[in-house]
DNA sequence: TATGTTTGCTTAATGCCTCTAAATAATCTA
DNA sequence: TAGATTATTTAGAGGCATTAAGCAAACATA
C-alpha cells in the first residue's frame, strides 16, 4: 500500500465519494437547491444516472450525507477556533467559537441555508440519522465550553424555584441527556444564549432580516456582547479590566 | 346578483381559487410540502393537470400565493388580538399580539414552516412580490404598537453614539424607511425584540430546539417578560403594580 | 336571437426527475 | 485461471412541470 488505508478499491470507492459531494455542493452554491438532482450530480461527476445507486440508496439519503458532511465541516471549523486559543481563557474560547460559528455561515449561506432549512423530514430528526449525529457535534461544542467555564468559575443562575414547573421539568431532562455536567438553572442559561446565537445567524442567513439590515455582523457583535454578560465574564477583547 | 359583489363568472372563479387553496393547504399539512404539486393539487380538486395553469401560470405562482395567504392568515390573527383589546393599555396589546402569533404559529406549524423556510427563492425576495407585501404587512403590526408605545410613553434607549458607526447607519436607513417613525435608537430596540420573538418562534417550528425543549410555551414566555422589561413596561399579566 | 369572443377545461406531447431491473465490463480473490 | 464482487450501462415505468392544440359552455352584443 501507497497511502492512506484500505484497499485500492476503498479508496477509490472514497475519491468517487468526495467528487460526488463536491458535485452537489457546486450545484447548491451555483444553481440552488433544486438544481440537487440524482442525474444532474450524476452528469456533473460523469457518470450516467442510476450508478449513483451504488453510493447512495435514495435521493434523501446522498442530500441527507452531504449536509451531515457541511455540519461537520462546520463543527470543525469551530472545534478549530477552539483548539488555536487553547492557552487563552475559557471566555476567549466561547467568543472564538461563535464567530467561528458566524464567520463559516457567511462564507457558505447555500450550505448553512441547506443544513437549516433543507431536510425537515422526520427521518433527519430521528436520533440514529447521520444527519442527527453530525447535529449533536455542533451543538456540543459550546456546550463543552459552558461546561468547563461552569465548572472553573461559576456564572450567575437563577434560582430554580422562580423558573415554571413545566420549564424545570423539562430542564431536568436535559440536564440529564447531558450528564448532569450542567445543572437544570445552568442548562437554562446555556440554552438561552444558544437560542439567541444561533437563532440570530439562521435569521440572517434566511434573509428575514433583510428589511431592516444589510449587514448583520455588529448585531451579533452585541448579542455576543450581551452573551458574555450572561455567562458573567470580562470583555474577552480587553486584555484586562 | 344574489351575493356579493362582481360578476356570476367572477364568483366561479374565486370559489375554484379558494378549493385550490385549500386542497394545497391539504396536501401540505398532511403529506408535507413535497406533495403539494401541481397534479396532485389538481387531482384534489378534481380537475386534471394543466388546467390549474389557467388560473395560475407556474407552480411557484401557486406557492407564492398560498403562502401570502397563510401570512395574511397570521396577520389577521394578530390583528384581530389587537382589536380585541383595542381599549387596553398599548402593553397589553403587544403582548396580546405576540401571544397570538405564536398561538397561530402553534396551530398551523405546517403553514407557518412553509412561510419561513419553503419558497427562499430570490423572487419571493423582490419588493413587488405579492409574498414580500404579505410579510411586510406582518411585521408592521408590531412596529405600529412600537410606535403608538413610542409616542405615547417613550421606553429606554442607548445613545446613538455608542452604537458602532455601521450599524448607526443601517438604522439610520430602516428609521428612514419607516418614515421616521422611530428614531433609529428607538429602532435598535425595537428590531431586537423582534429578532429575538420571530427567531425564537422560528426555532421552535422547525425543530431546531428538540434536542432540549418539547414545550417551549415557557420559553417564549419567558422571552416576552424580558421583552417587556426592555420595553419599559410593567408587566401586563399583573392588573396594577 | 344569432354570432363571435372569452373562459374553463381536456388530451397529447416534451423533457425532466426518481428509482428498478437486467445486462455488461472491470476488478479483486482464491 | 475461475468465480465472486463491484462499477457502470441501457431500458423502462411512473410522476411532474409545462406547452400546445382543440372543444364546449357561458357571455356579450348587434
Amino acid at each position: 500500500m501507497t497511502a492512506g488505508t484500505g484497499s485500492r478499491r476503498e479508496r477509490l470507492r472514497k475519491a468517487t465519494l468526495d467528487e460526488i459531494h463536491g458535485a452537489v455542493r457546486t450545484l447548491l452554491v451555483e444553481q440552488g437547491p433544486g438544481a440537487v438532482t440524482i442525474n444532474a450530480v450524476a452528469r456533473q461527476v460523469g457518470m450516467s444516472g442510476p450508478a449513483l445507486y451504488h453510493y447512495y440508496a435514495s435521493h434523501d439519503e446522498l442530500v441527507g450525507a452531504v449536509t451531515a458532511g457541511f455540519l461537520r465541516e462546520l463543527a470543525t471549523a469551530m472545534e478549530q477556533a477552539r483548539e488555536t486559543r487553547a492557552e487563552e481563557p475559557v471566555g476567549r474560547r466561547i467568543v472564538a467559537v461563535c464567530r467561528a460559528m458566524r464567520a463559516w455561515a457567511i462564507a457558505h449561506p447555500a450550505e448553512f441555508g441547506w443544513i437549516f432549512a433543507g431536510p425537515i423530514s422526520p427521518a433527519n430528526r430521528r436520533p440514529e440519522s447521520t444527519r442527527h449525529r453530525a447535529g449533536q457535534r455542533f451543538e456540543q461544542i459550546l456546550l463543552d465550553l459552558t461546561v468547563e467555564l461552569w465548572q472553573t468559575r461559576p456564572f450567575p443562575v437563577p434560582e430554580p424555584d422562580e423558573l415554571p414547573e413545566s420549564l424545570r421539568t423539562q430542564l431536568a431532562a436535559y440536564s440529564a441527556s447531558i450528564d448532569g455536567r450542567l445543572p437544570l438553572e445552568a442548562a437554562h442559561v446555556f440554552l438561552g444564549c444558544w437560542t439567541r446565537l444561533y437563532g440570530l445567524l439562521c435569521m440572517e442567513i434566511l434573509h428575514q432580516l433583510d428589511f431592516a439590515y444589510t449587514d448583520l455582523e455588529p448585531v451579533f457583535e452585541e448579542c455576543l456582547r450581551e452573551l458574555i454578560g450572561a455567562l458573567g465574564l470580562d470583555d474577552p477583547d480587553q486584555p484586562a479590566a
